[in-house]
RNA sequence: UGCCCUGUGGUGUAAUUGGCAACACGUCUGACUCUGGAUCAGAAAAGUCUAGGUUCGAGCCCUAGCAGGGCAGCCA
């Protein structure tokens, strides 16, 4: 920690956003003694999305650049929708993602018993009633945007009643939605969330953690204020929806006369080409569109870690998508650059025949094997080198020979040459058909001479192509990706419900690709970059003991087929 | 037609708090290359939602509009 007044900023560390500046502000005036306490507060729900990751980042990343604290909160005031699984999964990818809470990981649930107490304490304030109308009822005199609301009948019961009435409600002796307490407010305020907002709900339900000891339920506008204060936290960073809202816990913990955090609202990030609401992932999973919260299609971070994802590259996506209090929809290909960024620096190379084309190369002679050098990552020389065995038959990829190319197409062609990644130069010498007159085989010459790595370039090719030796190739089964929904934004679709734009081309598996032998071996979430094709990671699910699993996470940019 | 928030290249963010708009992604050229990758060099692309006003000077301030988003769960 640095005590001076001029402290690690004098490296000008740049504000990063809106938010930094807010905070640098209030270290500048001490408003929190110089402490800065963040937190990332998931209801346990539904898996996180990427979305989600942005906040963990961007709360964590202030407690780190502040030299402050993070910690984690499940928000589980809802037993109905809440479940064991999705705390587990949480836990897991804020950990995986880097947002380091130590040891704080803390429950709302268990500060119920706090807030009862202050909830009594606004009952004996007169600022809280026991109401014994029903939701309907409640919905019909709240008013509309335009007209105020009218107060309660039962709004202006005694403190003893409603003393009495609200340890009833604990006590479980009314059902379910009979009775609600309600923060006395103003049923004329402009702002509908303080037109007496309900405080607690009658829940006759098991709660994942505390069991049936509760029935009834602090509502989130009453308890996430009071969480955040509970936890000294200094900056509530939340998105803007809850902007409205923010009179509210003001008002609560001003009338508790409580520690009082900063509530600081963003604008939430969005992708292209598919969608981030709960329920509509939810919907997703549940009716098998994909194969779980972690299908690799899914904008979810578990999905993204099984794809092949790092945590770096999800945080540099997040920091690059930038925070601001202005609707956005990022792109896609944002996601895609961080993900290449940084893949292109660490992964191992390797070749991987897709869709194989036979090549009998006839002057090299049969039985024969000679082991060739392979440059493990060009980006990184300290990776090295690795050997990989060469031979007379080969498989090449379908598509880098064509009969009749188009301009500018500079991989085989009949009587043409080109170049084996890391072995020698060929040249087409005979192209076999089958009865129906498809391409089944190529006859090649190769030149001597040509060897890779010898220095001797006197031939020029335009092309360099992947290959594998046929008798040392490995079986595995590889799935390709694309982007789950046809169109930019499915859920802004006025006409047609997002289910009917998903992308019916979004998976494409090939049950016997061909990969080089060295990758026999490898372990699930080992990541590769397939050459020429992109990178892609062994899948965490379905690999076995038999059969190797790849994902495609992303492909490499990719100049030519654009044209 | 109430209250709150927001309008800067195709996308996202920035502009020393009033000094003629910058960065990244994307796009397009060219160079280089044994991955049509990577790398390097360059280009196109906004005059800052509109109209007034203050000022020597406005993306930043004022006024009025317009547009987009949020709010009428006993969800969060």
């Amino acid at each position: 920690m640095n005590n001076n007044n001029t402290p690690e900023n004098t490296s000008e560390k740049k504000p990063k956003n809106f938010i930094y500046e807010i905070i640098d502000e209030d270290m500048k005036t001490g408003k929190f003694e110089k402490r800065v306490h963040t937190r990332f507060p998931p209801e346990p729900n539904g898996y996180l999305h990427i979305g989600h990751a942005a906040s963990i980042c961007l709360n964590y990343g202030i407690a780190r650049d502040y030299n402050g604290k993070f910690n984690l909160r499940f928000d589980d005031t809802n037993p109905e929708k809440e479940e064991i699984e999705y705390v587990e999964s949480i836990i897991q990818d804020v950990k995986w993602l880097g947002g380091d809470f130590e040891d704080r990981i803390f429950y709302a649930s268990d500060y119920f018993e706090q807030m009862y107490n202050w909830a009594v304490e606004l009952i004996k304030k007169g600022k809280a009633y026991v109401d014994d109308l029903n939701a309907d009822e409640i919905r019909e005199l709240r008013g509309t945007l335009t007209e105020p609301g009218k107060e309660s009948p039962f709004r202006n019961r005694t403190v003893d009643q409603n003393l009495d009435l609200f340890e009833r409600m604990r006590k479980g002796e009314y059902k379910n939605g009979e009775k609600v307490l309600r923060a006395k407010i103003d049923m004329a305020s402009p702002n509908l969330n303080l037109r007496d907002p309900i405080m607690y709900r009658i829940v006759h339900a098991e709660h994942h953690r505390q069991g049936s000891k509760w029935c009834i339920y602090p509502t989130y506008d009453w308890a996430h204020g009071l969480e955040d204060s509970i936890e000294r936290i200094t900056h509530s960073i939340c998105t803007l929806e809850f902007e409205n809202h923010r009179p509210l816990y003001d008002w609560f913990l001003n009338e508790l006369g409580v520690y009082h955090p900063q509530q600081i609202e963003f604008a939430r990030i969005n992708l292209n080409y598919t969608v981030m609401s709960k329920r509509k992932l939810l919907k997703l999973v549940q009716e098998k569109y994909v194969d779980g919260w972690d299908d690799p299609r899914m904008p979810t971070v578990s999905a993204l870690r099984r794809r092949g994802y790092t945590p770096e590259a999800i945080r540099n996506f997040t920091d690059n998508s930038g925070i601001a209090k202005r609707d956005k929809v990022s792109d896609y290909a944002l996601l895609e650059f961080s993900i290449r960024e940084d893949l292109n620096k660490r992964a191992q190379r390797a070749m991987a025949v897709l869709h194989p084309l036979k090549i009998v190369i006839t002057n090299f002679p049969d039985g024969e094997v000679e082991e060739l050098d392979a440059v493990n990552n060009p980006e990184d020389p300290d990776m090295g080198t690795r050997k990989i065995p060469f031979s007379r038959e080969i498989f090449v990829e379908q598509t880098d020979f064509m009969e009749n190319p188009p301009k500018g197409y500079h991989r085989l062609i009949p009587g043409g040459e080109v170049r084996l990644r890391y072995a020698y130069i060929i040249k087409c010498e005979e192209v076999i058909k089958n009865e129906k007159g498809e391409v089944v085989e190529l006859h090649c010459t190769f030149d001597p001479e040509t060897k890779s790595g010898t220095g001797i370039s006197k031939k020029k090719v335009k092309g360099t192509i992947h290959w594998v030796s046929a008798k040392h190739a490995v079986e595995a089964e590889v799935r390709l990706y694309d982007r789950l929904f046809m169109v930019e934004q499915p859920d802004a679709d006025k006409e047609k419900d997002f289910m009917e734009l998903l992308n019916p081309n979004s998976l494409e598996i090939i049950p016997n690709a061909l990969i080089e032998p060295l990758l026999k071996d490898s372990k699930s979430g080992d990541r590769f970059q397939f050459e020429r094709h992109g990178y892609f990671s062994v899948d965490t699910k379905y690999t076995t003991s038999e059969k190797l699993v790849f994902n495609r996470t992303v492909t490499l940019k990719d100049s030519w087929s654009k044209k």
